[in-house]
DNA sequence: TGGTGTGAACCGATTCACAGCA
DNA sequence: TGCTGTGAATCGGTTCACACCA
């Protein structure tokens, strides 16, 4: 089943495939080594048999008997992700938070590279951080289309969301990871992402509730 | 249907439900407004139908022809979270994104509060960010104790959090938030979310992917 | 009239069980 | 024998449609 078509895949399976590729990493297994489905579910905490769908739902490459050839793997999920190169990225806000995103030693692993940043802060302007210049938020659009960049990650606060993104979109931006709390809009054909670390904590508190004395 | 049994609610579910209480304060209705499950699901972006399943399951409140009196939703919301009061939760690792958490304006009106902060490096340990102590590590047992935590917020690098992790659940921790890329272990009965980020960016990717030129 | 509450229908995702292959 | 690939069965969440109530 050569360049199968792409079916599309839930939000939930693309997370677990981002899981086996982390897992992949983890194990330090040679790229020659196989790996089973069971040992990619124990890593990431599902069932073997979810495991073996999501893969073959991309094409199957698995070996009766042994597994999944390492290298294989990995190469599926590069090109499933489309991270062939690695992929820049801008930040907006360059806060503590994103002063922790610049320096987040993930992302570089993870073939993601912050190529610009962006505040308004007239003292911040023209400093680095590690070895990423901070600019201009004027500068944006000129800075999206010479750099060519898709993705952008917002971490400004709440109340200058809604206009970051509104600047980024018009800039030309396709995807955005937003920190910032509440529901930004964002028009059609834009893919948004919501990191809102209260809400994360208030499923914890759910699930203490239902869990202690009550 | 008074002190209705709670069922339990599926992880999606807990979300919107915690959607619907952000989205509460942003419209500023006075308490005694009401409001429908179409107005929630326009903030949110679910449907209806939706949100009306979502808050009867938790005892129904809304009244034919009117909506839902926001105070009572409200009430309705914190008793589910179990947020009648604040709740203190400690952090360790106090780098920039331990930092960023401090300073996160969202906890404190969601009702958290960071109520202790550690980290190892000396330098670090007796100062203050904001109006938080950072304290000796290796004080987190006796300060989990005296103040009767039972939340725990991880901001240490990849490597040091399966560590930092072992001890929380030790010192009697019963849900944490994991900002550290990684699966790591937690005993049956404590609870752990995962927050990665270059995981969120990889879903990203995936989907331009699929829009995109291929 | 406007909006809730809910059974029924729908749909997709997960699990099961096993045939098939090295 | 060990492990993949996959149809079939199952499960649970979401949507639909409408009765009912203020």
């Amino acid at each position: 089943m050569l360049l199968e078509m792409a079916k599309e895949l839930s939000t939930s399976g693309i997370y677990r495939l981002a899981q086996y590729g982390r897992s992949l990493s983890d194990m330090n297994k040679s790229d020659y080594d196989y790996v089973s489905s069971q040992e990619l579910a124990d890593a990431t905490g599902h069932t073997a048999a979810q495991v073996r769908k999501d893969l073959t739902h991309h094409g199957s490459l698995g070996e009766a008997g042994k597994g999944y050839e390492v290298v294989k793997l990995k190469a599926m999920l590069t090109r499933v992700f489309g991270k062939e190169k690695t992929i820049n990225v801008i930040l907006i806000g360059v806060g503590y938070l994103g002063t922790a995103l610049i320096s987040h030693s993930g992302f570089q692993q993870q073939k993601f590279k912050i190529a610009a940043a962006f505040d308004r802060d007239m003292r911040k302007i023209g400093t680095y951080v590690e070895d990423v210049l901070i600019r201009d938020v004027r500068n944006l659009e000129s800075t999206i289309a010479d750099m060519g960049i898709k993705m952008a990650i917002v971490a400004v606060p709440k109340l200058a969301a809604q206009q970051a993104i509104d600047n980024l979109v018009s800039a030309g931006i396709e995807a955005i990871l937003n920190f910032a709390p509440g529901h930004p809009n964002v028009p059609e054909g834009t893919e948004l992402r919501n990191v809102d670390m209260s809400i994360e904590l208030d499923r914890l508190c759910y699930l203490l509730e239902r869990k202690d004395g009550n």
